[in-house]
DNA sequence: TGAATATGGATATAAACTATAATCAAATTT
DNA sequence: AAATTTGATTATAGTTTATATCCATATTCA
């Protein structure tokens, strides 16, 4: 999707330099990045971080961010219609069909016709579904803990509280 | 590239209920979400928030995210070879061609061969690079101050100080 | 030196993800 | 009853990311 960024070189050369001639001074190693200076770049380098783990994480149950997140809320809530989930989860509802048939064909969830509205399916997950998702939270919480564990735990609390408040600020836009 | 849980619908019901029979109990609205409880989670809401933010203000310019800091790189380390810089980026070297291509040919930068080698080519940015360059740098800076603006000063400090503190950790693995 | 190997850049290609238009059947509206 | 809307699907295209291969130049080393 984007450019991942990991590893930023670091420069000292002054910013926005003209060079009028090619200059091909190599490993003049900069120090000063403008990017640095936005919070957006550090919440993507994080971003990236946690999420190159957390699909390891799930590769290892056969699971990606999609299935992961779709099989967790049909087990939370049961019963909802395709197309519910896939505005929850902000998925294309065409997409959302390989995802939904994918987790149907493995055995995790079931898709049966709602009698009121028989143009409607409700999705709710099996027994083995539930179990998968149980073992992918439980992988999950493991995951965080490795990551988010080194950070002093107050700022681990700090940095929850205030990323919620973003997105609560953000909401009412 | 993944489902954006942008509104994760919240959820009361105890999380992994079973249901053995299909439950069609629509809009019964879940409280708790165990996505919540992922510092994770609230990291990909707020970039998701961002991102979307920001490939706003660039398309004005007609500039991706790829090409944005491509563009940055560049014109911050002068004279870089194209596969240094994709290595700085994280792009593989093959996708880094066509953007490379596509700066030069919007006359915004450069690429002049390498004396010491003549397989390489050293890019730099062009005066219309450079102003380019500083008009994004400038628009981004409004862009955060836009997004950021709305939380306490104090709680802006914190996490930008929290988010480098978590690549230092995580960078010495 | 000359053959083997490595590297910078490019091409071709495939996989994964995202987005839009159009279809079908069932529901709702007027 | 006709027109419109909606849930699910299909078809399709654009975008991003990844891998294998190729060419030309550099480098290594027998």
């Amino acid at each position: 999707m984007l450019p991942s960024l990991k590893s930023v070189r670091q420069s000292s050369g002054k910013i926005m330099s003209v060079s009028d001639k090619p200059d091909c001074t190599q490993g003049q190693s900069a120090q000063a990045n403008v990017l640095h200076g936005f919070t957006g770049y550090h919440l993507r380098c994080a971003w990236q971080v946690v999420q190159a783990d957390l699909m390891q994480v799930l590769k290892s149950m056969d699971l990606r961010l999609a299935t992961y997140s779709t099989l967790l809320l049909i087990a939370e809530t049961p019963g909802q219609r395709q197309s519910t989930l896939a505005d929850t989860l902000g998925i294309e509802r065409p997409n959302f069909v390989a995802i939904v048939e994918e987790l149907e064909r493995r055995g995790l969830i079931t898709r049966a016709r709602d009698l009121d509205d028989r143009r409607a399916y409700c999705l709710n997950a099996t027994t083995e579904g539930l179990a998968l998702a149980d073992q992918a939270v439980k992988a999950c919480q493991a995951h965080e803990e490795k990551l988010f564990g080194q950070l002093p735990a107050e700022d681990r609390a700090q940095l929850d509280r205030i990323l919620r408040q973003f997105r609560t600020l953000e909401s009412g836009r």
